[in-house]
DNA sequence: GACCAGATTGTCT
DNA sequence: GACAATCTGGTCA
């Protein structure tokens, strides 16, 4: 018999990103939506602490962009980038300090044929592997934006899953701070954006 | 596989 | 006005 899946408490979120980070891979995101679920797991992330990393949205300070960063954890900070693309990711670290975990990709888990028509493709490796690509998915949009992961619809779970090993990298797509080994994703998964 | 161009607009200087 | 925490679809190999 499986594990009860577990809500992570706020609580898991008001620690240091690169723990939280590394400690999100292996859980589970699930999103409600009028009664359909969907869900997948999380198997690679990345970190950015305002704090020395240039490549953090809020290291020039407060912005109204940037404004939830710097508020409590356990919040979803979504914002929009190339001008057609959302990423959504979690706001970690005490009130005050601005920090937040990227979500790159899951592994789809439900709501798999509404994922297939969100995405316009029937490839399932292809559904959430990337930041974009994941909240195309699920529908994640400005909408979502300081949504609560620890109660509603909008959570993140443990369901006990440990059996992984953790690739530790350079971060992905940025030109500033890309010397910082801040992304972790779990080895041979083939839901990855890149190896 | 690798590399490259184009899409398209909010955000900040 | 420049750029962006990206993706897709094309070319070439």
């Amino acid at each position: 018999m499986a594990p009860q899946a577990l809500i992570l408490p706020q609580s898991f979120y008001n620690r240091n990103t690169l723990a939280v980070a590394e400690e999100l891979l292996g859980k589970v995101f699930r999103r409600t939506i009028s009664s359909s679920t969907l869900s997948g797991r999380i198997v690679e992330t990345e970190a950015y602490i305002a704090k020395n990393d240039p490549a953090c949205h809020a290291f020039n300070g407060r912005t109204d962009r940037n404004e939830i960063m710097f508020g409590p954890p356990g919040f979803a900070y979504v914002y929009f980038t190339y001008g057609m693309h959302y990423c959504l990711n979690f706001v970690t670290e005490p009130e005050g300090v601005a920090a937040a975990v990227l979500i790159r990709a899951l592994e789809p888990i439900s709501g798999i044929e509404t994922m297939k028509a969100n995405r316009k493709t029937d490839k399932i490796t292809n559904l959430c592997s990337g930041p974009a690509k994941l909240t195309q998915a699920l529908s994640i949009t400005k909408e979502d934006n300081g949504l609560p992961l620890f109660e509603g619809n909008f959570l993140v779970e443990d369901d006990g899953f440990l059996d992984f090993d953790i690739v530790t990298t350079t971060r992905i797509g940025i030109r500033q701070g890309a010397e910082f080994p801040w992304r972790f994703y779990i080895k041979d998964s083939p839901y990855v954006s890149r190896k």
